[in-house]
DNA sequence: GATTTTTGCACCTAGGTGGAAATT
DNA sequence: TCAATTTCCACCTAGGTGCAAAAA
């Protein structure tokens, strides 16, 4: 596992920003959720292979809570706490905004869900596409999914398949404010848009 | 003419921002080409009523040369000069980035061709969506292509109609520098990215 | 010379960061 | 008091303007 590479019949996938997802993996990963949405980082990209060109696919990625619990970080470590009641809201889907479209549109070049935010406002509508909705201090395993369209005579859509892929290293826990300092180092180390926390950015030629 | 409201068929286009380019028409319009590829300002922005909400189409834009000629702006007036030799190259159809889509997204809210960029420049290649490639100093008409698309059994595409529409008020000649001072102002007032060159700008509330 | 195109630039728009302080 | 969330902010990235000077 956490090879970032993962196989399901034809199909190839390569979570193409492996070695970035590995570093953060190894501090459990946290994203910010609040209510405007916030983008990941690292955020999801791979690399398919094995599809029909000419075919037309839809590809979403589901954000799949991983368990019930509500976990707390304490002492530097984070740990599961007590279970989570209600069932757990959340819109968990997004479909990439290049959907639908052809085998060769999504071999073509590296499938970037750069512009996904998430949130943790449950009246919140993103006019452009709707946002992930996730509870904090709960822990989420992103799925991508790729899903074959056939296009019926009656203008209806039946699907012959969905394939999904999972890559451990990119699960994270969701909180509206960093809890491992460390973990918001490395934000601030590889997140272009945090250059401005960075000690060296002054000193650096 | 010049209505801002287009009939083909049970189609109906509306010019969504008639009366800026109508601002701009009468002054005769001009537009920058560069290498690195501008964006057009005005925007097509296009309103679409009549299509089938389940039906799927590809809304593009064609960039049409109005005439063969080579246009001069002297002593303050835009006047037709010695024709164009030469067959005039260039890639002028841009298709709308959300294509293919249904006639419910389409007719859902405006279609805003805001990211289209025209070149001077042969070799230039934008790696998302094909810039449209233009001779300076000529004159140009853009018109809205609808194409109803059906999929075949056979993962092939056959359409089953073409829709063009034409506003004259888009109309504009291609330049690597404005020639006309008052079209120039009219741009710095109304486009925000050259708010810096308003003389208001600094002495506004 | 004269005209056209290119380059470099200051000045914007638009929006993504984590942190600190305020709020809940 | 404590923990979690929200708000505000300085500081970035990214890139769209017309203009002036340089180049072609």
């Amino acid at each position: 596992t956490c090879n970032g590479i993962s196989i399901s019949g034809k199909l190839k996938v390569v979570l193409h920003n492996h070695s970035l997802w590995l570093k953060f993996y190894g501090q459990q990963t946290e994203m910010i959720l609040n209510k405007p949405g916030r983008r990941m980082f690292p955020f999801l990209v791979y690399k398919i292979h094995g599809m029909n060109p000419v075919a037309h696919y839809r590809v979403f990625l589901e954000i799949v809570p991983v368990d019930e619990y509500h976990w707390r970080f304490q002492d530097g470590r984070w740990s599961q706490c007590e279970k989570t009641e209600n069932n757990m809201p959340g819109n968990l889907l997004y479909v990439h905004p290049d959907s639908p479209n052809t085998g060769a549109h999504w071999m073509n070049k590296e499938i970037k869900f750069e512009k996904l935010k998430m949130t943790n406002n449950k009246e919140a509508t993103n006019s452009e596409n709707k946002m992930i909705l996730l509870q904090s201090f709960h822990k989420y395993q992103p799925r991508l999914g790729i899903e074959e369209v056939r296009y019926g005579k009656h203008e209806t859509t039946s699907s012959s398949f969905t394939h999904s892929f999972t890559f451990p290293e990119t699960e994270f826990i969701a909180v509206t404010a960093y809890q491992n300092a460390k973990l918001s180092q490395l934000k601030i180390k590889y997140n272009p848009f945090a250059r401005g926390f960075r000690e060296s950015y002054h000193s650096e030629e």
